[in-house]
DNA sequence: GTTTATTTTTAGACATGCCTAAACTTTTAT
DNA sequence: ATAAAAGTTTAGGCATGTCTAAAAATAAAC
């Protein structure tokens, strides 16, 4: 059995897997979670036992290909769960993250396969990010983050990589959303922040919050 | 911050307090719950502390007031779910107690307000139980349990009172379920089992059924 | 190539919630 | 009314998952 702790540690190497190359450092893990590091060496050795990682003292941390599949469908029920929050109960986009954190945890394949079918097999949530399927595939959008955009081009936000409460209310502030065009219009070098338009507004952002959101171009 | 554990037993105490009267016993919970006297008489001190329950030593317990309303609010938010999970999902009346088991600890009241509504504000679960009102009030159904059905009367099953798979199974291939006619032909003094008639055909069930069994009579 | 700084691990503690065994209350039976 | 039975609580332990402080290993700096 494998408890709500360890399901967490595993959904946070994942995270950190997804974002950067190589293995997941200890205190990586301790952010991600918001613990300290000591908690999270007691805990790779647990996870290590039970054959959900590869871990060597010292060295740095991955996911066995058990405990990958583990997180991938952890991820999985996060992201359903979502849709269905958004999709069935109305809520808003930035509400949904805590409570789908909390329902990510409930044991029933049966309940997730029915959820899925239910709100139609959505490929990706109300975010714009992918919902890993039954399998564990985690499907791909040929996008790019809006930092990496051209200059003087336009492009249409599929996606955003962060869902925390504080930066999605920051962008129904600055009227983005799921399907806005954007045009960068200019790129300050001294702090890689933007320029932006949109509908017909100019506004600017930090390169933080431009890395989170991804854009498909028009071609 | 009231843990899993605690709920279990506010929910348990409840459960127990509103099929017999006077305080509820330490073995009465142990047995409900599924662990030891021990146990529980820790736990009973722990809901002591936080003023969930009152409790004497060696006298037994009960709910306080901000106690039964968190008891209640757990049995509102596992009847909901029953019900999501068998008008939504299409579960089988059988297979949904123990997904609700978890659902049930799930906080967020504005995510059981929504999943209200978006059931149509049900009064009742798919098993014909009463679900709590937001303000903690439980309907009542004018039924009485089949073994106190008077012979050679008729009825209308309105609901059971045990949610457990063996026993609705169990139902299911005696054909019974919500809205089923019963008959009641013979009551066998020796066991206090029946004979009854559902859709022309002849059964017989024991007491433990019976008293299961909702009944509403014609008149 | 040492020394310093950073990262990681170990050691020892603590809270929660469970256990068994033993002691203590209350109830039941004679 | 007292002994036996049943029910309940305490005592001591254990696993999980957290913490802080200190030690050990690795990486960075000079």
């Amino acid at each position: 059995m494998i408890t709500l702790a360890e399901e967490n540690y595993l959904k946070a190497i994942l995270s950190i897997s997804l974002n950067e190359d190589g293995k997941v450092s200890t205190n990586a893990i301790a952010h991600e979670i918001g613990t300290s590091a000591a908690s999270v060496s007691d805990m790779l050795k647990k996870l290590q036992d039970k054959k959900l990682i590869k871990y060597e003292k010292y060295k740095g941390v991955e996911l066995s290909k058990s405990g990958k599949s583990k997180a991938i469908n952890i991820l999985r029920k996060h992201r359903l769960w979502e849709t269905f929050l958004v999709n069935k109960l109305a809520f808003d986009w930035g509400e949904v993250h805590d409570v789908a954190e909390q329902l990510e945890h409930i044991k029933s394949e049966e309940l997730v396969d029915r959820l899925d079918a239910f709100l139609d097999f959505p490929q990706f949530d109300p975010h714009g990010e992918p919902i890993p399927t039954k399998d564990g595939n985690i499907p791909k959008s040929n996008t790019i983050p809006l930092n990496e955009l051209n200059t003087e081009t336009k492009g249409k936000v599929m996606g955003v990589t962060l869902d925390e409460t504080a930066f999605l209310d920051y962008l129904t502030k600055l009227k983005i959303s799921i399907g806005t065009e954007i045009e960068v219009l200019e790129t300050i070098s001294f702090d890689q922040s933007l320029s932006i338009k949109i509908e017909q507004q100019t506004q600017h952002i930090s390169s933080d919050v431009a890395k989170h959101l991804l854009i498909k171009t028009k071609n």
